[in-house]
Order: structure tokens, then C-alpha cells, then sequence
DNA sequence: TAAGCGTGGAA
DNA sequence: TTTCCAAGCTT
């Protein structure tokens, strides 16, 4: 049974407070009854995974810039894509970007599926990306559940299971709520309110529009959901990277394997991080430590990774990696840890 | 199914 | 400084 109280609140609200968005078409586009770009739909809702709207903004103008649309990205260069997305995290994304988007192009003539269902056959796309994309795209009465949704569902109807057991109860609460008509910006509403309003602490209850149906609000309880499992404590992680320059300039890199951590990005090499650092330099050679540490925090554990750093001669025949020209180097296609370890140790070969 | 997988901003 | 956590997916 569909509530209309809480939807109509949240859309009259949605109407009056959207934000502009790169990714968005505003309100006049739609009155005309054009619809948002799939490609755009989809590549900002990957972005957006776990991912706050700020850090994806930029990122979402250089791809869109480069390449426009899914053909175009299918037919990117691997390395090109992955060092565009470096500094954004989760690089599965990138490698499924890329594998989703080759899929769209071999398999449905270069256009995405327009339903839910067929979406959730293609890479990277899971329940949430499936749902975002077939209501904001296609118009179709899917539900949208994220973080933000989850959120305002165990306040609005006060569940005080923990998540992620919740998950279920607070979906089908969720889907309660979604109305036929524009569900992709209801989806979009839920989430601007739990991202603006409903935000995890102190949420701003005085001028929400769902105060008044709140059922936590009127407990109380609002600030203590949704409730949560404690999480496990990070443990400590050691490394070494070794930055080698070679006379004319050129960067020892190595290209880290698919699966795993930091997956097919470029990386310094170094042995795997584990509970003491182990030295691996790729060749010999003076490695020095130029006296700094680079100290970075993962989903999982802390990572502290001591620097060695050597100019390398011309005739330099590196057991792994290879050399990446100096023209070609840019730190800002390194994931962050890489690029700090560069920071930090890059002043210390730069001739005095 | 629970664990693995990034980063940066806020408190 | 530390902790939390953000528009999740894969295996």
C-alpha cells in the first residue's frame, strides 16, 4: 500500500530545493519531456558509488570531455581510463566501467538496456546502480536504496533493527514510497533529503518535510539510526616503495595486477605490504631513504610505507616494471598512495 | 555471506 | 589524532 503523504512532501521539496547537478537536466528540460543522457546517468551513479557528490564533480567533466559517450569509452585505451579515475578509489569501478561499456556496445548496439532487470546483468551494476539508472533515465517505478535512503527509511518508520540486517525491511519500507509517476527524481529527492537534512549526525529535523510522519523524530531516536554493527579495528600494514629515476628522466612503474588492491593501476615497486616492511628493490642500486614516511589509510588497515629512492643509469634492466618517460609521467594518474609516496620522495633526487 | 575494496572531508 | 562515513559491487 503506497503512502502518498511522505512522497508528495519529499517531491514538493525536491521541486523547490534541487540542486543543480553536471549530471542532471533541469526542470525546464524535463517539462519538455527530454530525458537525461543513459550514458551520463550511469557513468555519474558508478562515480557516485560510495563516493560524495563533491569528490565525483570534476572527475565526471573530465570523462564526459573525453569521452562523450559509450562508444567512445569503449573504444578508450585501458591505461588512459584507469589514470583518469586515479585518486577517485574502488579501481574495480574503473576496470568495470570499461568492461560495462564494451558490453553496451558488442552486445546492444551501443545502447544501455532500458529496464532494471537487464541492467543488473552488466558489470558494475548492482541493485542500487540498476534501479538509479531504469527510474532517473527511463522512467521506470524502480526503488532506489543507498546509504542516504536506508537512513531516512529506519527514521521515518523508527526500525531499530542494525543494518546491514535491516536491509531488507528498510528496501521494502522504500519501496512503499515510490511513486509511478517521476520515480527517478523521488530517488533522486530521498537522497538529496538524507545527504542535505537527514544526514547521519545532527540532522536538521526542524525544517525537513517529512517532520511531521517522522516516527523517530517524534521518539526521539532520530541521531541514534539507523543502528549499526561495530566495526572491526583497522590493523597496520608495512611497505616499501622504490622510486627509481632514470638519467633522462624516465620513472620505474609497474602496472599492479587486475584483482586486488589498487587493481590495474600504476604503481611503485615494492614487495606486498604485510606486518614487517620487506625490502624488494627491483634492481640494484644505491636505493637511499630519503627520511620520509608516507602514511595512508585503506578500507581495511593503515598502511605505512618507508621510501627508497635512486637514479638509475641509461643501461638499467629492472627485473619488473618498466621505465614510463618523463613526458609521460603524470603523478596524477597514480591512486593517492602512490602519489604521496612520489611527493615525498621525488625532492629527494632533485639535484641540490 | 562476510570480507575486500579508496579517498577525502567533517566532527 | 582518530573515527566516521559517502548516491555499492563482487566474490
Amino acid at each position: 500500500m503506497r503512502d502518498e503523504g511522505p512522497s508528495r512532501a519529499l517531491l514538493d521539496w525536491y521541486d523547490a530545493h534541487a540542486r543543480a547537478m553536471p549530471w542532471r537536466t533541469g526542470p525546464a528540460a524535463r517539462k519538455a519531456g527530454i530525458r537525461p543522457d543513459p550514458y551520463a546517468v550511469w557513468l555519474s551513479e558508478v562515480m557516485l558509488q560510495q563516493t560524495t557528490v563533491a569528490a565525483v564533480r570534476d572527475y565526471f567533466h573530465r570523462f564526459t570531455a573525453r569521452w562523450p559517450g559509450v562508444g567512445a569509452l569503449a573504444a578508450a585505451n585501458d591505461g588512459d581510463v584507469m589514470a583518469e579515475w586515479a585518486g577517485l578509489g574502488y579501481y574495480a569501478r574503473a576496470r568495470n566501467l570499461l568492461k560495462c561499456a564494451r558490453v553496451v556496445v558488442a552486445e546492444h548496439g551501443g545502447r544501455f538496456p532500458e529496464t532494471r532487470a537487464a541492467l543488473l546483468n552488466l558489470p558494475g551494476i548492482g541493485p542500487y546502480t540498476a534501479s538509479a539508472i531504469a527510474a532517473i533515465a527511463f522512467g521506470e517505478q524502480a526503488t532506489v536504496v543507498d546509504g542516504n535512503v536506508e537512513r531516512v527509511m529506519a527514521r521515518l518508520f523508527a526500525v531499530e533493527t542494525p543494518l546491514p540486517a535491516a536491509k531488507p525491511e528498510l528496501t521494502a519500507l522504500a519501496e512503499g514510497l515510490t511513486p509511478p509517476d517521476r520515480p527517478g527524481c523521488h530517488a533522486q529527492a530521498v537522497m538529496d533529503l538524507g545527504a542535505t537534512i537527514c544526514t547521519p549526525k545532527s540532522p536538521a529535523c526542524g525544517i525537513c518535510p517529512l517532520r511531521a510522519p517522522c516516527r523517530a523524530r517524534a521518539l526521539g531516536t532520530q541521531a541514534d539510526l539507523p543502528r549499526k554493527l561495530p566495526k572491526k579495528p583497522k590493523p597496520t600494514r608495512h611497505g616499501i616503495a622504490y622510486l627509481g629515476r632514470r638519467a633522462d628522466g624516465a620513472w620505474l612503474l609497474e602496472r599492479r595486477p587486475d584483482k586486488g588492491l589498487l587493481g590495474g593501476m600504476l604503481g611503485w615497486p615494492g614487495a606486498e605490504w604485510g606486518d614487517a616492511a620487506q625490502e624488494a628493490p627491483p634492481l640494484a642500486a644505491n636505493w637511499r631513504d630519503p627520511g620520509a614516511e608516507v602514511r595512508h589509510t585503506f578500507t581495511h588497515f593503515h598502511l605505512r610505507l618507508a621510501l627508497r629512492v635512486a637514479d638509475l643509469p641509461m643501461d638499467a634492466a629492472p627485473a619488473r616494471g618498466r621505465f614510463i618517460p618523463a613526458q609521460e609521467f603524470r603523478p596524477s594518474g597514480l591512486p593517492t598512495v602512490m602519489r604521496k609516496a612520489f611527493d615525498l620522495g621525488q625532492p629527494a633526487l632533485v639535484p641540490a
